[in-house]
DNA sequence: TTATAATGTTAGGCATGTCTAACAGATGTT
DNA sequence: AACATCTGTTAGACATGCCTAACATTATAA
């Protein structure tokens, strides 16, 4: 049941709902169409550091939620859509890379590496008030915290 | 050859790294245990809200790892590599609650279900800093933001 | 334009983690 | 002790996500 409600909400079709495995895909896709324009599956596969196949197979899937446009061989490009929801996810891990990098002080690889794999769990309600807090603490306190614990 | 050292370091035989998965049957075995002395395969599936036999698999493969002294039918104890391995969890557990409720402000449930599964990701570096800063925000600033942002 | 290289697809396999259904063993009640 | 119930195990299935090898298609360079 409640399985019913979430698969026919919004567009009545297709669950929208993707696994941190599609939102990496994604993810990278918008940021390589974004970049030049046009998509190669293999340009997707060197980012994500997976063999060609899985990202047909990933491709497919994406498609099938109408998240890109893609066919066979063909041209890749992504919904509007898929734009949203690549979006959300560059957000949510832009926000914790720099609560990570300016507010804990953390080095640039290990802001990234952390905020790749938290953004594809971390709440709606969790971001917006590190959001909120990485503003303010900015603003307040400036790298108070950087300067006395970890220099 | 990275998977040759990784499986070889350390007790010679097995591969000590466990999946978020077997981390969570560890960490509820281990709380369980903890409260009662006594740990039954059916605690664990009711507190993970998974079927027995998704235990028993579980089971099965942290006792291959010396994680838990088990056999079929048998008496299911902790072993001390297993206990320090589950305290490592809950430690990143707590150390997240407390920064998304003391720091950030959130809810009991928001804290509790984004540490749950943040715990399994998060780096020892980023867990760190997030424990010095919960601790120096607190001692300093108290509820500042919270006051500010979230009342 | 044709051979070669690069890219994309498919088939088949493997690992993890979950489930249900059926069976096995342990426990408790009378 | 015997039956009923609870708990644990196994077998078999399914979903996801990854891989390699072989093949298909497209792009590039001679």
């Amino acid at each position: 049941m409640a399985k019913f409600n979430e698969e026919y909400r919004g567009e009545l079709e297709v669950n929208k709902n993707i696994s941190s495995s599609l939102e990496d895909y994604l993810e990278a896709l918008y940021l390589i169409y974004i970049e030049h324009k046009i998509v190669k599956a293999i340009d997707i596969s060197r980012a994500l550091n997976v063999s060609r196949a899985s990202t047909t197979e990933a491709l497919k899937k994406l498609a099938e939620k109408n998240l890109i446009n893609y066919g066979r061989y063909g041209v890749i490009s992504i919904t509007d859509e898929g734009a949203i929801k690549a979006q959300e996810v560059i957000k949510k891990h832009n926000s914790l890379y720099n609560f990570f990098k300016s507010v804990l002080g953390a080095s640039h690889t290990e802001a990234q590496d952390n905020a790749c794999k938290i953004e594809h769990i971390v709440s709606k309600d969790i971001l917006e008030r590190i959001v909120a807090f990485t503003d303010y603490y900015s603003k307040n306190f400036g790298d108070d915290f950087k300067k006395k614990y970890f220099s």
